[in-house]
DNA sequence: AGTTTGGGTGTACGTCTGTACACCGAAACT
DNA sequence: AGTTTCGGTGTACAGACGTACACCCAAACT
């Protein structure tokens, strides 16, 4: 029954992040004090040097720790596969709502925190996003249709696709899950993205 | 020289307001205090109360005010004419971008507290665009070309508008006014709105 | 002219904040 | 077996916080 000490070190590293993931949820991340953070984990303020520098650190591991579920969500929708547009719409949708519903607190820390976190947060959640709608755009570019698309133009609707996304997931927050409003939420974003890719398969880039 | 007691309570009622501003926009408004916006105003910091009850009310008053600003954005959209498609949408861009480079410290306000404000802030906020979406709908019907549309399809295209305008908005913010930047999110919001449009004018509703 | 009103002041309080410091005890190393 | 390492404790302090209270004085009312 007795544990090691990288264990029970890791351990209560993770009751930090979880409780400072749970207060932020009420505010924000520079609304949340050491000493709160303390007390939800149990343990005495001064101990809490011992995992992080300082709160700001503990933001940043949140950031970090909440792009990687961001990253995972990305990697898992480039991997939905499909015949048809339809279908390919159909379950990227699925796989957005399942994935906010399941990792609820961090995409709602990104939600949060891309505004009003501290600069260092908002940059590298930024960064996160800017990143994912490259991604996007070379993705796109490997897709039928798009052979005379331009580099711009790409990175257009790779930017118009992610922010529809971004703003499905916000919405997606404030619905709980299984909920109407999730179902009416995801209805509308299918639809979106049908339109959105009917203006593409119509698009002809002009000047 | 002497002013009337109104007009001074009013000046400093005034000098709170834009002090809270600018000071929460290092931050947010919960991490925000009576005594720092004291100073910055130059007074007390119970000569608050005079003003406010609370700094939450401070908040609501700065909801409110910003709130205004983005009715008077979406009065001057609505009156933007054109003859064509083409030309209403540039001047929707221009009228958005330079409503935001104008009125930087509300929009920035908006971006910030609609996840990390109080819930009263979020929930007014939330309601403002909820409302700005519905109005759009109820313009997009008077348009000819969506004489088919069902009430769904019309508040899905409206949707999908209003949220690539609040996209942009958050862009614009973080770019300087003038700079190369804010002219390629402008270009690119063009190129997206037309986009849209040529999506929703091969819009067939299914089901 | 005398009185009331009300924005602004100054002091004072209890609470919460971050953090420095000395200390403990058991796991981990030699 | 003896020593070191280190996560956690307890005390302590200076500063910022919200706010209660008594006070001031000029504009506004009678």
């Amino acid at each position: 029954m007795t544990e090691t000490r990288v264990e029970r070190k890791e351990k209560t590293r993770r009751a930090i992040l979880d409780a400072a993931l749970a207060l932020s949820a009420d505010t924000t991340l520079v609304a949340l004090s050491l000493r709160q953070v303390a007390k939800e984990v149990g343990i005495v303020p001064t101990a809490f040097y011992r995992h992080f520098p300082s709160i700001d650190d503990l933001g940043l591991a949140l950031v970090e720790e909440s792009l990687d579920t961001l990253r995972t969500l990305l990697r898992e929708l480039r991997h939905t596969v499909g015949d048809d547009a339809r279908s390919i719409i159909d379950g990227s949708v699925t796989v957005l709502v399942d994935q906010v519903r399941l990792h609820h607190a961090h995409f709602g820390f990104i939600a949060r925190e891309r505004f009003a976190g501290p600069p260092p947060v908002r940059e590298t959640i930024a960064h996160g996003i800017e990143l994912a709608e490259r991604e996007l755009a070379t993705d796109l570019a490997h897709l039928p249709g798009t052979d005379q698309w331009s580099e711009v133009d790409l990175q257009t609707l790779s930017s118009l696709i992610v922010g529809a996304m971004v703003t499905t997931a916000e919405r997606l927050l404030t619905a709980g899950p299984g909920s109407p409003a999730e179902r009416r939420i995801a209805d509308s974003t299918r639809a979106q993205l049908r339109m959105m890719l009917i203006g593409a398969k119509h698009w002809r880039s002009e000047r």
